[in-house]
RNA sequence: GGUCCCGUGGAGCAGUACGGAGUGCUCGCCGCCCUGUCAAGGCGGAGGUCGCGGGUUCAAAUCCCGUCGGGACCGCCA
């Protein structure tokens, strides 16, 4: 044993005892005649002060972040010299011998709380970064949440079980990545996009109840929530309802939130439907910390001769809008600046109308366009005041329209300040519609080809998948989704029912995932799941943006891990052992070079 | 695939709209001083191809074009 004692654990209550302490010199003070010097280990800071010894000397040599041992007395500090400010702040260790087990060269970044450094830096040294208390404690959280959810789990039964990491190609939405395999040139693994094949097949083994945390592999292009490799808090349980997973999955967040927020989840979670979530919020992610609804105006403009709304109402669509409180002081530029902000998203534009702070009267380039008899509703109809501003978007999609109103709902949040950074808001978004139109005119899968229709659609969705609805559910935390699941399909003409809306031939189904239709021929037990998505829970509960900072060593946005340099070229040797320039026969002979 | 922002000694910034000597700030680093500090203090010092490559100009950190790196967003990601 190196230490008698932990640095952050001295108290009062051990003063006049010998110890012994290894860490790093957080920080010096040099007096000359006296040195302090701060001293971290993994448990926190004491100060430790060097006088009159032979220690003392050898001390003044000390520098930021070497790594050394001493030994020393612990002592009351002087009165008028403590420091509430630390945990230790009443005791000092006055040392008498000092080892140096490791010097510090001079370091890329100083290692302090109160200092901005760039990710890019932080992350390229990320074992300095750590050091930082506060960097650190994202991690340790994490290791808590690990922990809180293995307890609930493993508390109703459930198993742990690992599976797979070198897999095949998945039939789910993203790229895969692909790794080549030696012995068979041409043959590829694929890096699972999660375990969701695995752990029904688990299912039909009878397990009856499976978790996992994770890792699932994305080939697709990064944000500040995604990184190519990502983790699921990942389950799965036979003979369940919807009811169960849902309270199974309330009872892991309450847990976690209790014990890491200090937040009593107000359980049972509201429940909204995937369309009231679209009507009133744009989004099948709202975020509930503020209200500005967005309100349908499909049948309040009915007849209106303002070709952007007649048009979107006469095919059958949507037209709705969204209030900003205020909005009405905006400058020409401002509003314009919205605009720039819609076509950015892909739209035509934001209309707009504003109501005078004085008279409430509309005005703006859409007011001229409205009838009187139109414009005299609008501001009840929507619940604007005088000088709010009122944006609209109409389309012959209504989801499209939706978003977009949902994507300004939320910018109108931002900029207005209406968003309470300390709130806590939690729903379920269910009933999620089964399927969504393709570019080329077919039908695919919204969450994945494995999800039931609700009962009301079992017998029928054949007959109108765009309005079919799905047993799944969402748990959405503040405008994030951090779990999504849904009661699978354990019926095997059901299961080829949806392959025959999704265009895929019986043949396509057996290449593709043929061992899972197997396994569901052997009596496969009715049985659901959900996923949470770690990284972001753990980024919520941390209180950090970026998913990042609770990954011990993340990617950057273009998938580069600055700390080693990964993914680095490889040597012609190891181009020919991987076998992965091998051109199958009766492909194209595209041989690269 | 697209849009926007950033790149200046080791770290973080200012300087760039309007071209005029590598100018400045905070911190770190090195040396000296200092017996109660705690983001210690004082004095002195070192350290920069202004991301890279072209172009315009008498003159470019600054203007133009390209490129690389980082970040954010749209598309994409059940």
């Amino acid at each position: 044993m190196y230490r008698t004692h932990l640095a952050g654990t001295l108290s009062a209550a051990d003063v006049d005892q010998q110890v012994t302490l290894v860490g790093w010199v957080a920080r010096r003070r040099d007096h000359g005649g006296v040195e302090f010097v701060d001293l971290r280990d993994a448990s926190g800071v004491v100060q430790v002060v060097f006088r009159d010894s032979e220690a003392a000397s050898a001390a003044h040599e000390l520098r930021n972040e070497f790594c050394i041992e001493i030994t020393g007395v612990v002592a009351q500090r002087p009165e008028g010299n403590e420091n509430p400010e630390l945990p230790t702040g009443w005791i000092e260790v006055t040392a008498d011998s000092l080892t140096v087990l490791s010097e510090a060269a001079p370091l890329p970044f100083q290692i302090d709380e109160h200092i901005d450094v760039s990710e890019d830096v932080r992350y390229r040294h990320r074992y300095l970064d750590l050091r930082r208390p506060g960097a650190a404690a994202a991690l340790r959280l994490r290791s808590r949440a690990n922990h809180i959810a293995r307890e609930v789990l493993i508390g109703d039964d459930f198993v742990e079980i690992e599976t797979p990491t070198l897999t095949r190609s998945t039939p789910e939405g993203a790229r895969d990545f692909l790794v080549p395999v030696r012995l068979q040139p041409g043959s590829w693994y694929a890096l699972p996009q999660s375990p969701q094949l695995f752990k029904q097949l688990l299912m039909v083994a009878g397990f009856e109840r499976y978790f996992q945390i994770a890792r699932c592999y994305r080939d697709e292009d990064f944000r500040a929530d995604r990184q190519p490799e990502f983790t699921q808090l990942d389950v799965e349980a036979s003979f369940v309802t919807q009811e169960d997973v849902v309270d199974l999955a309330e009872r892991i967040t309450a847990g976690l939130w209790r014990e890491l927020a200090d937040y009593e989840l107000p359980r049972p979670l509201p429940q909204l439907t995937w369309h009231e979530a679209m009507d009133r919020f744009g989004s099948d992610k709202p975020d509930l910390r503020f209200g500005q609804e967005l309100t349908e105006l499909t049948d309040h403009l009915r007849g209106t001769s303002f070709r952007v709304f007649s048009g979107a109402i006469e095919a059958g669509g949507y037209v709705g809008a969204v209030v900003m409180p205020g909005g009405a002081s905006q400058t020409r530029r401002e509003l314009d600046g919205w605009q720039d902000w819609a076509k950015a998203r892909g739209a035509k534009g934001l209309a707009y109308v504003v109501l005078d702070a004085e008279t409430g009267e509309p005005k703006g380039p859409v007011a001229k366009n409205l009838s009187e008899e139109h414009l005299a509703g609008l501001a009840d109809a929507v619940g604007a005041k005088a000088g709010d501003a009122v944006f609209f978007a109409a389309s012959a999609d209504r989801r499209e329209a939706q978003e977009l109103l949902g994507a300004a709902r939320l910018e109108i949040g931002r900029r207005c300040g209406l968003i309470d950074r300390d709130a806590w808001a939690f729903c379920w978004i269910v009933d999620a519609p089964m399927f969504e139109p393709t570019d080329e005119g077919g039908w695919s899968a919204v969450h994945h080809p494995f999800t039931s229709p609700n009962p009301e659609w079992i017998d029928k969705f054949e007959s109108d998948p765009g309005n079919a609805l799905t047993y799944s559910y969402d748990i959405v935390c503040n405008g994030n989704e951090i779990a999504g699941g849904s009661i699978r399909i354990h019926d095997r003409g059901v299961q080829s029912r949806v392959f025959d809306v999704l265009g895929l031939s019986h043949e396509d189904a057996q290449e593709k995932f043929g061992f899972l239709l197997e396994g569901l021929k052997y009596g496969a037990p009715p049985h659901g799941g959900i996923a949470f998505g770690w990284d972001r829970v753990c980024a919520l509960l941390a209180k950090t943006d970026s998913i990042r900072e609770v990954i011990a060593f993340p990617k950057t946005g273009a998938g580069q891990d600055p700390l080693t340099d990964a993914p680095t070229p490889i040597t012609p040797e190891q181009r020919a052992e991987a076998g992965i320039d091998f051109v199958p026969e009766t492909g194209p002979h595209e041989a690269e070079d």
